[in-house]
DNA sequence: TCACACCGTCTCGCACAGTGGAACGCACGG
DNA sequence: CCGTGCGTTCCACTGTGCGAGACGGTGTGA
């Protein structure tokens, strides 16, 4: 039953102002009594809301996920700092932490007039093809490039790395210079910088990135910014910045 | 079941970092045997995850929340908005969104060295003793104001209006200045100013705020930008920003 | 207007899943 | 060592969950 309803739960996707009972059911493969007498149970605990013509997600789900742990704590300290960040570089800014062999996007400020970002805050991409990823995986664990490698490189753009031996070079510049870029490889036309985020032991929990068109984004201007932000949100953190010519492969 | 497992869920509190078997069983009632299946399944939906001494809520959580059409929308639209009055200003920013008798806090950029203030994101506050709160409730339908009342004014710090009488009086002087400031009302040494965001039939969906130290916040001074933002982010969101001289009562 | 398709809601016979007291091993502190 | 509390597992007991089908309502197209 549990497992029924977290499934709807599942069937919502962003954009969509309200999904009907049927539709949910035919998402999810619940049958349609079941599938409204679960969601019956979703509203009365707030999980769900009623509309005109079906439902949707509740606010009480917005609240219990900002109590979430592995972002809360991250995303309050590093809001000012995104904010400066955003506002010297009048360019699109993210955050992102690592799971599995993804970032998920808990902060973002977009600028107006920029590319078609694929990200989306609360959403996920590969590591292997955005600047944030890459920079996790430089600075990151052995094991979380194994699980990048295990999942396999899927390509998104023509511009994709999917050759581990070449993300590997990659990786290897992007620790040398303690900045990751990336070039059309997770959308077209988008390009980023990225910074990691370290904790005290140096290993990278979070990132810092710029977005903007790739024929336009200054990536030799806006890389600085976006490393100092990157070194000052570390701090904040109770973090050691990593010197990244100390990471010398 | 299901019951069972969202009130679990509930129990998780903001500030812990992982929470024990025993204690989570304590404070929802159910059994530990069943609080431990419970947990297993939601850990399998990333609901909730095994710390080295715990449980604490799972990232999918956050996901989820960032799916949720109330806050969704307007703080993705919201935070470039709040970013530039944070920078204008360096005092911490809020938007918050009614629900009941509440508001619910959707972002917040916090400054450095401000009092302690008793909003969180993804929190709630009485509306009546805040300023988003009153703002929200000098422009928004009499059935927002109607479920305050009906919820009572409960008193927060010895500052905070419990009069209905008062109540109406500074929201009408709310809706002629367009304008809402509170002082000491939800927190000590806590001032804000506040003002709406409105839809496209003037009515108050949101409200941003400036807040800082009662002693030294210049609410003059930031007044302006913050209607300013506010006005900006409704003619940003689709709305009529609402001409508060047009209102008098 | 009528027929059809689809919607959300409810019923009830059927089937299976949920529950928690008790037991256990482990860790910690006095 | 003993007591306390933890997380984990078991199993007898019972309670709950499920969905095919029916129904009334709505919208659309001929």
């Amino acid at each position: 039953m549990l497992g029924r309803a977290l499934a709807l739960l599942s069937e919502f996707r962003p954009g969509e102002h309200e999904v009907g009972l049927a539709e949910l059911a035919r998402r999810s493969g619940v049958a349609k009594p079941t599938a409204h007498r679960l969601l019956a149970e979703l509203e009365a605990w707030m999980l769900v809301e009623r509309t005109g013509r079906g439902y949707r997600l509740g606010l009480r789900l917005f609240e219990l996920g900002q109590v979430v742990p592995r972002q809360r704590d991250l995303q309050e300290t590093a809001t000012p700092f995104l904010a400066d960040l955003y506002e010297a570089t009048r360019e699109t800014v993210h955050l992102a932490v690592p799971d599995g062999a993804e970032v998920v996007y808990v902060q973002k400020l977009s600028a107006p007039g920029g590319p078609d970002i694929p990200s989306r805050l609360g959403g996920r991409m590969p590591a292997h093809c955005t600047g944030v990823g890459k920079a996790l995986l430089a600075f990151g664990p052995p094991e979380r490039l194994d699980a990048v490698l295990a999942a396999g490189l899927t390509r998104r753009t023509p511009r994709t790395v999917v050759l581990p031996g070449m993300l590997g070079k990659q990786l290897a510049t992007i620790r040398r210079l303690g900045l990751a870029e990336e070039h059309e490889e997770s959308g077209p036309g988008v390009a980023c910088v990225a910074a990691p985020v370290t904790d005290a032991s140096g290993v990278a929990v979070a990132a810092i990135s710029i977005t903007g068109w790739s024929n336009r984004l200054d990536t030799r201007r806006v890389a600085p910014a976006v490393r100092t932000a990157a070194l000052a949100l570390s701090r904040a953190l109770g973090g050691a910045p990593v010197l990244s010519s100390l990471q010398e492969p």
